[in-house]
DNA sequence: CGGTATCCCCGTCGATACTG
DNA sequence: CAGTATCGACGGGGATACCG
C-alpha cells in the first residue's frame, strides 16, 4: 500500500486570523518572494523561472509552484506556462516595495550574494532592445577576479532579442567591459555609478565609438537602482 | 570546552545580491512579520510582544527580537523595550500592503485561525478611550460556541486604558455581546457588518440605551475591516 | 523541455524547565 | 517581568538521479 504523503501542510500555519498573518503563511515560505519576482518579472516557463532562482531545486521550485497556483495566485496554462492571476499582479507593489526597502537598508553585499550567471541574467532581460542598432551587437563582459568558467561572457543584442554566451561566440565586439563581479553587481544595483567605477580604475571599458555612445541606452540598470538613499548619519 | 553555537546563520541565505533577496533573508523567516506586525503596531516590552505572537516559544521571539536588533531594524532600549529604527519604520507600509493582500485574496478562515484570546487582545487595543464616557465601562463577550474556559471575557474600560479580564471582575455591565467566535472574529475583520449579524441572529447584543448608542464608537474595526474586497467574478 | 522520485541530513522549531 | 538553557523530533529542503 503505498501512502501518499500530504505535500501542503500550510493550509494553517500560525493560528491567526489577522490577514497580515493569513499573507505571510503563503508568502513568508523560502523562495516563495523570489519566485514571485521571476513572474513577476515576465518569466512563465519553469526552467526560465529557474535561471532566475538557480540555488533552488527543481523539486522546490515545483512546490512552491503549486502552492502558488492552489492558493490562487497563478494559473498553469495548458502549455505549461504558469502566469499570473489578479491576486498575483496585486503582490507586484509590495515586492517592489521590499525591494526599495532592501536596496535602502540593507547595505553591504556579501561575497556569498555575487552571482555572475545571476547578474548577466538580470542585465541581459533589461537590454533596451528599442535602442540598438539594426543588426547585431555584441557586447563582451570580463569579471577579471571570477575563476576562469564563469569569468567570460557575451551578450548578444539585436532588435528581436538578446541572448547570452559564455563562448566566445565569434562575432564582431562593439565593447568589452573588464572589471570585477562586485563592480558591476553594485553598479547594477545603483550602489555606485558607472564613471566612479571607471575613475578608479576598477572598470575599464574599450569600445568603438558609436558603442561609447550607445551603451548607456543599450544597457540599463536595476529597476531599484534610482532608489534614494537614506542619508548617512554622522555621529560627531 | 563550551562551543557557543552560532545564532544568526541567515546573514546569507539566497546567494543573490537582488535587494529583493536581501530583504526576503530578514523578512521571509518564520513569524518574523508578525513581530514586526507587533512592533508597528506599538508593543515594546516582551511579554507584550508576545500576547501578540502566542504560539510563539519565548525562545523563538527573543531570537527574531535580537535578529531585528542585529539587522538595525529594532533597538533595544536600557530598559528593555523594544522600539523600531527608521528601517523598521519604513516597513510599516509594507506590512499594511500585506494586510490589505491578505484581506482582498485569502478568503476563507479555518477553524484554527480563530483564537479567542488573539481576538480580545486585538479589540482591546483598538478601543477609543476618548469616546468613553466618564468613569469605567465594562463590556461582556460571549462566544457561546467555545470550551467554557475562553467562552466568557470582560473588557473594562476607561479613559485611563483598557483592561482584559477571563472572569467576572464584578462591576456592572454596560453591555452584552453574545454570539460564536467566527462572528465576532468575522466582524472584527470586515468580513461582515454588525448588523447582518445580529439580523441572522448569530449576534446578540443587551445593551443599556448608553451602551447602545455608543458601543459602535467604543469597539472600532480592524485596520484592514475597510479594506475594498474584489467583486465576485460570476461565471454564468 | 518540464518536471518527479527518492534519500537523508541537518537546521529549525516546539516543549519544558529554569534563572536573574 | 524578561528572558535563557537544553533537548529531542520532525520535516523542509538539498542532492542526485531519473522519466514522459
Amino acid at each position: 500500500m503505498v501512502v501518499a504523503r500530504p505535500i501542503f501542510r500550510r493550509v494553517t500555519v500560525y493560528g491567526q486570523f489577522c490577514p497580515v498573518a493569513k499573507a505571510a503563511e503563503l508568502l513568508d515560505q523560502r523562495w516563495m518572494l523570489l519566485v514571485l519576482r521571476e513572474l513577476l518579472a515576465g518569466s512563465q516557463h519553469f526552467n526560465e523561472i529557474r535561471r532566475g532562482v538557480p540555488k533552488m531545486s527543481p523539486t522546490l521550485l515545483s512546490q512552491r509552484l503549486r502552492e502558488l497556483v492552489r492558493a490562487g495566485v497563478a494559473e498553469r496554462t495548458p502549455d505549461k506556462r504558469y502566469t499570473l492571476t489578479p491576486a498575483g499582479k496585486e503582490l507586484a507593489p509590495i515586492i517592489e516595495a521590499l525591494g526599495a526597502w532592501g536596496t535602502r537598508w540593507v547595505p553591504a553585499l556579501g561575497d556569498p550574494d555575487l552571482d555572475p550567471h545571476l547578474l548577466v541574467w538580470d542585465i541581459h532581460r533589461s537590454v533596451n532592445i528599442t535602442a540598438l542598432p539594426p543588426g547585431r551587437t555584441v557586447l563582451h563582459l570580463i569579471f577579471r577576479d571570477a575563476p576562469p568558467a564563469t569569468r567570460y561572457w557575451w551578450l548578444v543584442m539585436t532588435r528581436d532579442g538578446t541572448e547570452i554566451c559564455d563562448f566566445d561566440p565569434g562575432y564582431e565586439i562593439a565593447a568589452t567591459l573588464d572589471t570585477t563581479l562586485r563592480t558591476l553587481t553594485e553598479i547594477w544595483r545603483g550602489d555606485i555609478g558607472w564613471t566612479q567605477a571607471q575613475n578608479s580604475g576598477v572598470l575599464q571599458v574599450a569600445a568603438t565609438p558609436a558603442a561609447h555612445r550607445g551603451l548607456p541606452t543599450w544597457l540599463q540598470l536595476s529597476k531599484f537602482a534610482g532608489t534614494p538613499r537614506p542619508l548617512p548619519v554622522h555621529s560627531g
